[in-house]
DNA sequence: TCATGTATTTAGAATAAGTCTAAAGTAAGA
DNA sequence: TCTTACTTTAGACTTATTCTAAATACATGA
């Protein structure tokens, strides 16, 4: 499969790939151009469904498993929690948040500065109904 | 098992069950108490074996499953994702955050107020690797 | 007290997400 | 071409959770 660049301000996934360390093969790459062009958060599954039709051969489960551990170990995509028992993955690894729309259970991305001032109005377009800061980090002890 | 007020400062899990709707039976009871009193946002299986030897009969998985679930949508405890594939559960309910101290896996609460000026310090006590904004609401459509 | 109905608990089967394993495939270099 | 190292694969396995159907407990009315 080779690339036929049909949009110019997503990043070859190639190109990406390599400059992480990650050797392009055609499984990785089909994937990450699939986490790269979609917004939809998804989990391995979705992603299996998505990419087995793009690609010549068939794509085993494993393998999935295997490039999306690669991947985000690589840093190229980031893990996304948000309902029990399972995982999505987002290929937006700028520091931003996530919106869960419960009626639909869509996520879609917040820029970081729109949340500077916690607890105020995220704007008329978002009716938020609770929010959770997640930190990452150390204690000292003592 | 009869109450014997061992800790004031803690609201009885029986009165806090009933205030609820939720019938207190002996397991329920046990298992709000523990959760009320431990500040290490265990896991299902956790609370399992935590409760087991303070309970005259033996504990089954399923009744552990049942009754957080019956907690939670009773709005006695929440739930907290902060690893892949395993559900915490949380009997501060009131609005607060968590801040995963990446070396020891402990998960410790972060008061509201503390956070109110997201992307500055948490004070000298935390160092904050990242924090993730987690929001659950409606987004307009359109 | 006894029967009855309803809710709860239980053990174990079933499911779902993810990992592991061992074999087969692929590609590059000697 | 042969070797070596890595990747992919199918399917077995593990782990967390839910489901199911039977057993138990408990309250109520006769």
């Amino acid at each position: 499969m080779t690339a036929h660049n049909h949009t110019e301000q997503i990043p070859s996934a190639e190109q990406l790939l390599l400059s992480r360390g990650v050797k392009p093969t055609p499984q990785r790459v089909v994937i990450a151009e699939y986490l790269l062009q979609t917004e939809s958060h998804p989990t391995a599954d979705e992603v299996l469904s998505a990419v087995a039709q793009a690609l010549p051969v068939a794509l085993s489960r494993a393998t999935v498993y295997n490039t999306l551990n690669t991947l985000k170990e690589a840093g190229v995509i980031k893990e996304v929690l948000t309902e029990p028992g399972r995982v999505r993955y987002d290929a937006n690894i700028t520091h931003h948040h996530h919106f869960v729309d419960v009626k639909t259970g869509k996520i879609v991305d917040i820029p970081s500065d729109k949340v500077e001032a916690i607890g105020k109005l995220l704007g008329d377009q978002y009716k938020v109904h609770g929010f959770q800061v997640l930190f990452y980090g150390e204690v000292e002890s003592g």
